[in-house]
DNA sequence: GAGCATAATCGAAAAAAACGATCATATAAA
DNA sequence: TTTATATGATCGTTTTTTTCGATTATGCTC
């Protein structure tokens, strides 16, 4: 019988994480001494490794030009395994920590700009209280680049909202965030209990401008088209949205948990709910699959799942 | 602004492959000494090895309890990381070694029984003569073992029967192979032009014992119940199933590529093919997602799927 | 051609890894 | 209980790897 697997390094020589470190460092720089820079060697120390690992591999994963330096197509695949082994690497350090003291350390948390100002306010007194050694580290972004930043382990974990494509990602559901119609004052719908989705089609409805998730939600919960929509007015956050529609601009659709946090305080703007359709948004917590901090994320989805204004 | 990733090794301790390697076959082999030898080091080096990642991970692997040794949850799931860790180093040595020289070096392939002993004898020669750099080690077992021993990177394809559930491995798919029903000499239908499958229910039929992917394939081909079937006969492979349907212990289900290579030479068995139906599985070649191999064995694939009987 | 920038090269120093021998301790055998 | 055995930790030394600083070679810019 044949033991294909074996302990011993002899069997098949593979390249080490210093030698990897130092090629993805390049690969970004593209220059030797920049490179050993931000690895804090010498850049003797990188040249040599980085021949070192093109000898061990018996390829050319740089292309030195004397001006400058470019990585060949092997060289970038090999970089970006790399970098998914260091990730790995740093999982276990991570998880170690975890094991160590679960619930400590710092976490970088992500949010989308339409969940974040709402929840951050009410939720992190209470994350502080049940999580006394976490450090929390903060961030607005918009989906897309949120999810990048998983990808590359800038962040830890984003606050998002689904539906959305998160492929290799794991994921918690939070909370689910119904829409409502906010309304101009005076406006001719104001006194009614609710309104149908088809009738919001003749209304002018003001949104975030594109890249915005909520944008996506709030015309597919209405089931209206994008291209159909007057372009003229787009908010670049919900303030500003609610501002225009206090000047008569138009209606727009908000979603319950900026409702709960206050954001009409001081206006005298009719509010109504979709009838029949109850359109919403789930709010969840991603995260790379694999990573470290799993544990500690799928905690504090379940902290931000009972902290939520609508399960309180 | 933050800059979250960084070159530098002060950023974030991680441990090393070496280190990681010696508690891969701690954890496999219980035995401080033992794995020292399996890693070619002196049980001194490792031990201290396993010290400095435990120091630096701060947390314990490994419950040493002066007569064995045993992982600790944490150290088994630090185990299962690190194995993930070397063999993604490892398939980084791989492409290197494939761009290098494309379609060479060795390449080991598992096939299910019902496969292998069919299409090696045609197909061997062909892809010699088309990767004459591949050094193709062959080995057979039952898919569910091929799979692990994939995951365990014992091997690096597998020629197996879909469906089956290959979730996190990826693959190509090669043929479709046909099933015919074969008679014993002188059976009541072996005059007919075909069968239908109900009145296989009411046959004899003769099946490989569990474990045989065919098996099941077989039974959901013709929507026959497993538990329905008389078990009194298995046989071991389909060269003995054919003797016993040439005994007129009853009738069975056989593979196109089986019958194609010449399975019942020399006797004069009656074959149908199943009318309306015409079952099938299909034959696929699947690696290990990431796999270094992946561009070599989708090429290896595309070649039996040119070289299969059915497509010649 | 002078000056600058870049990566390779070299010898020496520092750090890491490995070894063999020994020690401590727990279990098994006498 | 005493002795023998097995196991992993520890220690000092040797070997190997990694790193450094200085220098060199080479191509660009002025």
């Amino acid at each position: 019988m044949i033991v294909f697997f074996d302990y011993a390094p002899a069997m098949k020589l593979i390249p080490s994480l210093r030698q990897l470190r130092y090629l993805i460092a390049v690969v970004d720089l593209r220059h030797f001494g920049q490179a050993a820079e931000a690895c804090l060697v010498s850049q003797s120390t990188l040249s040599a490794a980085i021949q070192e690992l093109e000898d061990l591999l018996g390829a050319k994963l740089l292309e030195r030009t004397k001006r400058s330096v470019l990585p060949t197509p092997l060289g970038l695949e090999i970089a970006a395994r790399a970098r998914a082994l260091i990730k790995g690497a740093e999982d276990i350090a991570d998880i170690a920590a975890a094991a160590r003291e679960p619930l400590s350390g710092p976490l970088r948390l992500g949010m989308i700009p339409t969940i974040g100002p709402f929840i951050v306010p009410r939720a992190m007194p209470e994350l502080r209280k049940r999580f006394p050694k976490l450090k929390l580290f903060l961030r607005e972004d918009q989906t897309a680049r949120l999810l990048s930043q998983l990808e590359n382990g800038e962040i830890d974990g984003a606050l998002i909202a689904l539906p959305y494509p998160i492929d290799g990602f794991d994921s918690a559901t939070v909370a689910r965030d119904r829409f409502s119609v906010v309304f101009p004052p005076n406006h001719r719908k104001a006194q009614a209990a609710g309104i149908r989705a088809s009738e919001l089609a003749l209304e002018e409805l003001l949104l975030l401008e594109d890249g915005h998730c909520l944008r996506d939600h709030a015309l597919a919960a209405c089931s209206l088209e994008s291209a159909r929509r007057n372009e003229g007015f787009k908010g670049t956050s919900l303030y500003t949205l609610v501002q225009m529609v206090a000047n008569g601009l138009g209606v727009t659709l908000l979603p319950q948990i900026a409702l709960d946090a206050g954001i009409l305080r001081g206006l005298k703007l009719p509010v109504l709910t979709l009838e029949a359709e109850t359109p919403y948004r789930d709010i969840g917590l991603v995260w790379r699959r694999g990573s470290g901090q799993a544990r500690t994320l799928a905690a504090v989805a379940g902290a931000f799942k009972e902290i939520w204004p609508s399960a309180g």
